[in-house]
DNA sequence: CATGTTAAAAGTGTATCCCATTTGTATAAA
DNA sequence: TTTATACAAATGGGATACACTTTTAACATG
């Protein structure tokens, strides 16, 4: 594999990881050394970080470890929610194809026997997160707007603002399923409103979809600590 | 000036201005050449256009010049529209500013005057269009939600996505002052909605407004040869 | 005439070098 | 003790060197 590829990922992993503090400056050479490869890719990797968002150039042109407030945190949940809505409108809009429909349908089945387990074991829990990216990818991948697919991707690029980030924690396991269970049935009320070409249903469903996203988010914030372990782009949120 | 901006600015002038087919390859060392710089500018300028949308990397990783369909466009402008409405929204239900008042009304004054022209001159056009620009970015600004500023910025870096893009082309001039005189009274409307703080309504009306920006590209998108005269970015649409 | 082979050309990824500029620091002067 | 100044180190932007890969193109062969 070529050196790029990794020094990027590796460094984006040392960021959301908590390595530099936000506000931490990132010079070409040390990190050059630190990764073991030349300035060069590093300069294409923080190119690419600070488009992403993570980093930011000062006025002088260093690069800076970027620093959320945590309203920039539920703001970009709310973006997301209304890309999300659009999304959702389109499908009901354009009708939903046999394809996508079974395609959403596997999701559900997966969620519901998921969540059937009391408590939800840890498994059950990433299990249950992969499931729900994936419904709301195939949403998204079928809604047939590339600039809207565009604009989520670049959403998706703040690691709180995706979707598998917005679970609830591991804080209270029991109150975590209860809230499980409301957000999957919102899933399987807005493949009901898809598949009656509710579009205008469809798009608030999504949307207030999201709402549950942002308390998780609320929560998560005031339980710093334990939320780090398992969501790491939290550690750039200022306290 | 430093190099690296320079030739970011004339790469992307290059590219807009048709001087490459879509299609058309973007190798580093004869651009390099062509610029007069050495290839480390020019590949730090290949990575942000890549970013923009401007081009894309196929799989091998060479750099091809984005070619957009005219549903692509369409779908572009239908994003902008969903994310103004998102803007005007939040900013109905925080309250307007004095600050924000002010200058929104600036805007309908100054647009007032120009439309008092009957037929338009050219540079009325053109003043209509700044004023345009600042009406929609005054509201982007106010609405406080900086993933929502992020995601609109991504997206008007699609060239024909930007508000002033959207103006009727000088086609018949006397009809493309009718359609100006129309979004303009959506402009008194959404300021109106604004004041009153109905949130829906101006929602519902800055989406609204980006329906005549489709229509004009339909029509833009049927007269090509004039259309690319006032519009760069029409250049890479497939016919 | 089509096709396979191979050598030259072009291009990319990466490292390194150079230079101007900024930044930090220590010493001298007030 | 504080401020100035000069000097050294660090840094970033840019150019270039080099090895390796992909294209291109010429040419020979069936």
């Amino acid at each position: 594999m070529n050196v790029q590829e990794t020094v990027l990922m590796h460094l984006r992993d040392l960021i959301l990881g908590g390595t530099f503090a936000p506000g931490h400056r990132l010079a070409e050479q040390p990190l050059a050394e630190r990764l073991g490869a030349s300035r060069t890719p590093i300069r294409s990797a923080l190119v690419t970080l600070e488009q992403e968002g993570l980093i930011e150039s000062s006025e002088t042109g260093k690069y800076l470890v970027r620093q959320f407030t945590p309203q920039e945190v539920i703001d970009a949940i709310a973006v997301r929610g209304h890309l999300e809505g659009m999304a959702a409108r389109l499908v009901a809009e354009h009708g939903l194809t046999r394809q996508l429909e079974a395609e959403l349908q596997r999701c559900l089945d997966a969620g519901d026997k998921l969540l059937s387990d009391n408590p939800l074991t840890l498994n059950s829990y990433t299990a249950y997160g992969l499931m729900n990216d994936q419904f709301h990818a195939a949403i998204l991948n079928a809604c047939g707007n590339r600039a809207l697919q565009r604009a989520m991707a670049m959403n998706d690029k703040l690691p709180f603002a995706q979707a598998s980030a917005m679970l609830p924690m591991q804080g209270s396991v029991s109150l975590d399923r209860d809230w499980m269970q409301y957000a999957h049935r919102q899933h399987h009320m807005l493949l009901d409103a898809l598949k009656q070409g509710a579009s205008a249903r469809a798009q608030s469903l999504a949307v207030e979809h999201t709402e549950v996203a942002q308390m998780n988010m609320r929560l998560a914030l005031e339980r710093r600590v334990d939320s780090e372990a398992c969501m790491p782009g939290i550690r750039l949120v200022a306290a």
